[in-house]
DNA sequence: TCATACTGGTGCATATATGCACCAGTGGGA
DNA sequence: TCCCACTGGTGCATATATGCACCAGTATGA
């Protein structure tokens, strides 16, 4: 018994009490008390391969399921802006596909505040300055702003002008005096449109149908676009999770590849 | 998990605690925690079919065991309705305990059906006509019950009258227009309360708050109770256990004299 | 015969598990 | 929309398990 007590590193008075206290539970000895020594019972004998088996089982288990946490495989669920996984993630996305095949990334496109709790995704990108209390990650970014517009456009309305005929591209309806406006160089521009979608809004830019407030990340890359205001930071970027997820691997080398990226994105979201 | 805990008698905090310290120990989620329950994820979907081999294991063992066992010593588990506890055995289990110093007697006082294969008891008492052919025992009586009512009550709201002001006092909600209301000389008094316990009921009817139909063997120790039908056989009452512990000496000694009291307790619980 | 090295058992202080009471969140029904 | 009935989670007091230090008994070797 104490032999067993250094095997199972408790104290052996540990290992007696458990002994008497499963022997009261069963109602049966195990051991016979001798001078010399713990002496199984025929109730003990009995135990003793049952108890091995179960033991067995126990380890076969406990080893298979460390070996499923380690493994790199299975999908994983991403939501992010559609904008921002088009315009800037994709290849990033790419690019961990190939260094981990066997991991699918599902990408969900969407500005929904999804809910990390319900398994609607196991990872987030986040826009915010007030990440929430309860998921668990790490900033990667700040995303800057600017007005954006064609160079021809600019040339032919010039948005400087005491009656300029540029204007601008909005988001939805109702948006009357809005803040971006007000404390842009030309808060007096009329409204061109409204569109509810970033990516709707580079194209209405791009095509010249007005000027536009919109992230450096998915701007700079329109090489017929100028920029006509410095870079403004205005939210932080986050790669969250749950915490009750943070150690399944599939998901740690995801963000870590991420994290890795880190200053590339840091980059790209405040412009070039 | 709640649910589990009740299943357990343990507090759901302990449950959700043994949980957690279990995957700790793994290092490997069981159950996604999601607002309506947990939910097994794959690597507690594959635990499932072990853990239940292994719990079979445990108690085919655990019986084994206490199927050989041949010391008068020892607890043993008897469940059995509260209200036939308090109202009826407690005298025969003192008397059996002095008989027998060396066993105690532990009752769980419960209407659930216990799995005497999970050793959640030795012996239950059943009230039955159709005891479950896995276990084995004895009808020990046959449970009659008849409308009783105080006395005084009875004089005040005669419930024969032709518009009498009796009362029943019934069972929990919903409950409308029950069969033994229906098959009872008074059918159509009102409804003064519902209560769930055999116990309340019985305090409700000594306290003048109605009739109740109610067995005999509970009422008929209240002086100040009148009886106001013949009783009727209502259900057997059984005593029963694991086939696998039928020789286990002290679960056999206290079944046996259980069954040298049924003329007493078939006398008692038809009434007198 | 005595000293030493083992054994199993236990009192007591401390570490850990548990239950209680409460919290916040969610869903359904009125 | 609000209330109620559920869920999972947690702080704190208490119950229980554990380790330490010690005990008594036994066997062996000098």
């Amino acid at each position: 018994m104490r032999m067993a007590a250094k095997d199972l590193r408790v104290s052996h008075s540990t290992v007696s009490r458990r002994i008497e206290a499963l022997e009261g539970k069963l109602g049966a000895r195990l051991f016979d008390r001798l001078p010399e020594g713990y002496k199984l019972t025929p109730a003990g004998i009995d135990l003793l391969p049952i108890s091995q088996e179960l033991r067995s089982q126990v380890d076969a288990y406990s080893l298979k399921v460390l070996g499923r946490d380690t493994e790199l495989e299975g999908q994983i669920c991403v939501t992010m802006p559609d904008v921002i996984a088009v315009e800037v993630m994709m290849p990033y996305i790419a690019e961990f596909q190939s260094l981990y095949p066997a991991i699918t990334v599902r990408i969900d496109d969407s500005y929904e505040v999804y809910d990390l709790n319900r398994r609607e995704a196991d990872i987030a990108f986040r826009f915010t300055n007030e990440p929430p209390e309860h998921l668990i990650g790490r900033r990667v970014a700040t995303a800057y702003e600017a007005v954006y517009g064609h160079k021809d456009y600019v040339t032919q309305h010039d948005p400087n002008a005491q009656t300029s005929t540029a204007r601008w591209v909005g988001w939805g309806l109702p948006e009357d005096n809005p803040e971006w406006i007000t404390n842009s160089p030309f808060p007096n521009l009329k409204m061109a449109c409204h569109l509810n979608n970033p990516l709707l809004q580079k194209q209405a830019v791009t095509r010249q149908m007005g000027l536009g407030y919109l992230p450096c990340a998915i701007m700079d890359n329109e090489p017929d676009l100028v920029r006509l205001t410095d870079p403004t930071p205005v939210r932080d970027v986050w790669v969250l999770t749950h915490r009750d997820l943070r150690d399944t691997a599939r998901l740690r080398v995801f963000r870590e590849f991420i994290f890795s990226k880190a200053a590339e994105l840091t980059v790209r979201f405040r412009g070039t």
